[in-house]
DNA sequence: ACACGATATGTACGCCCGTACGTATCCCGG
DNA sequence: CCGGGATACGTACGGGCGTACATATCGTGT
């Protein structure tokens, strides 16, 4: 079938070169997909290429170092959760709806995004010895803070913010996880 | 000076050999100093044999793999902090001095023993893909609200329990951490 | 005393990594 | 419409890694 022009190609399955604007930001995305599954450790060049479905010298590219990545992958997931919670605290009318808001907010990472609690915990470890990442961190948690201080006077916030930290990492690596119902009543019970 | 007989050793400064008994023991150790420092990541058999002063070779002979060093090295870190909190709830005589140990235990690892703090959000991450591992971090939390409960209901030790866990991570992270009197604050105002 | 098993040591192998770089292809401004 | 810069692609290089293994040495039970 295939005639000796089609022969004489070499057997070298050379990928079609591809028109992809917005593939930086197709990278970082899958940046946070390697991180998520596989951690910071399990994350390289080679990993979010396959992932992305990019050569490798597209990370070469389009970062100059693997650091580089990491930092604008976590820095777009802080601003991403960050934002979420902004609104829903903006949205709340008042004290009581706020605080229903929060344990929303609690349950769904539970029962859900054990995505999202892996990369903060990630994120956690990497800004421990990453100072840029260090100022991340800090951003997000001020942001989370002034959020809640619509509602709750600093101290308030900024102990009601821990309550929540504790809360959800402790019951993501529950085998026996909180329940909404205990998440209020915790809640409830610091608030009182 | 040297006469032939020293110069005819070949140049390679062969290591004299030990005799060192519990020489598994201080690997073990020396694994939790390594990842405490550069993370599980950064965990190899060179940089913990380095640690230690080993060549090597001793450590595929004491242990059969990474994963069992990082196991045994987090379990024996877990067994260290949960025996420590176990103790101090068993010496507090009533509520109110098991309140004060509480305190002062969440300011010690938030002043003093920042690598309590990283080896156990190490671990955290480590479990999260590693059932082993969940395992241990497990059996940690069970140990701490037992003790917990010498002096709370089940459901306060739980609580308690998250939110002594997102005091010492959230002010750990900070670059404005939480002082003994903010800690006392926030305990005291979740338990009135 | 002495052999033998336990322990200690050094080194080699194959793999994956980050990064650099040369080449190929395409979009777009003039 | 065409040339040049931006983007895409493949590959090579040096290094660190986990692990296996051959060899050397010592403590100890008989």
């Amino acid at each position: 079938m295939s005639g000796p022009a089609a022969a004489s190609r070499p057997p070298v399955p050379r990928r079609p070169r591809r028109h992809d604007p917005g593939r930086r930001d197709r990278l970082i995305d899958a940046a946070l997909t390697v991180i998520a599954e596989r951690g910071v450790a399990g994350t390289t060049h080679r990993e979010i290429a396959r992932v992305a479905d990019v050569p490798l010298g597209s990370m070469t590219y389009h970062f100059t170092s693997l650091d580089e990545v990491l930092a604008e992958a976590f820095t777009r997931h802080a601003e991403s959760v960050a934002r979420v919670f902004d609104e829903r605290m903006r949205a709340a009318p008042d004290r009581k709806a706020a605080v229903e808001a929060v344990i929303a907010l609690v349950s769904d990472d539970l029962l859900g995004a054990q995505r999202d609690l892996v990369l903060a915990v990630e994120l956690y470890l990497a800004a421990a010895r990453n100072p840029a990442l260090r100022a991340v961190t800090q951003a997000w948690m001020a942001r989370s803070r002034q959020a809640l201080e619509r509602h709750f006077d600093p101290t308030t916030a900024r102990e009601l913010d821990a309550l929540i930290e504790g809360l959800v990492l402790h019951s993501a690596l529950s085998t026996d996880p909180m329940t909404p119902e205990q998440i209020r009543h915790a809640i409830d019970r610091y608030l009182r």
